[in-house]
DNA sequence: CAGAATATATCGGCTGCCGATATATATCGC
DNA sequence: GCGATATATATCGGCAGCCGATATATTCTG
């Protein structure tokens, strides 16, 4: 799944919503951070469409402007879930490791053993995802 | 920052390794979930270092093969937590929202109040992600 | 001796993101 | 009234990046 494709669907979590709404929307939700560009809204909106992720909800005309309201699947907030879980795993495995550089590199000032060798903590410390 | 990028930058995380043992690295780490390909590495590893994330360690003979070790600059480092801490966030915000999204919409077995309103505790519980 | 593993690297194709552009209506300030 | 901005849709071409295929070379295993 694709950074866009996360982010239309984390929008669309909650409450259907039409594609301009979901640019607004994910604007918000990520703080400002994450700025979903028009030209690659309709791709991802197809494609998650294409792939069962959302359905076209309703269309509704306010102001005399037409709004098109997507909303999740079921397979669709399945998706969801399992790719923020393989997030939050991935972003947990980087600290760690990052956490295991800090002890193992800088924590000796100068020379040592024979040449080379890793501290003896270091590979338990590296775990994996699950 | 792209998702293989993301995963070159952890797997030095803790030390520096060469080409193919990030390759091995990569999928242990991720419980052989993620699987990065040969082809995406050295593109990869040129754009990291063209950007000062990450630097080439040293050259080193073993039997018979050359192996090209690289190491996170500390630029690299603090590159790779910024993005550890915005996934995590991204995944918390996804969790959040479905969770709102379950709460919200089939709570409500039959028709109620006005129409299509948000349950009052909705709005809240979206948040930002900082 | 053949095949797999180790280790490097390149290239073409395909996917996907983005900026620009187009169209249309409503609103706001001047 | 008129231009600028906001709302709302959509398409297209360029560019970046991932992947499969391919190439080369050595060591290890069967």
């Amino acid at each position: 799944m694709t950074r866009a494709a996360f982010f239309v669907l984390t929008a669309l979590a909650d409450q259907p919503r039409h594609g301009y709404g979901i640019l607004r929307e994910v604007e918000e939700l990520s703080d400002g951070e994450v700025q979903l560009r028009v030209g690659t809204l309709y791709g991802v909106l197809d494609r998650l469409t294409a792939d069962g992720l959302i359905v076209l909800d309703r269309e509704e005309v306010q102001q005399g402007r037409l709004r098109r309201y997507y909303r999740l699947t079921d397979e669709g907030v399945a998706a969801l879930d399992a790719e923020a879980e393989r997030m939050a795993a991935g972003a947990g495995a980087a600290k760690r490791r990052i956490a295991a550089g800090r002890a193992g590199a800088p924590a000796r000032p100068a020379g040592e053993g024979p040449a080379g060798l890793l501290p003896p903590a270091a590979p338990g410390l590296a775990g994996g995802l699950a």
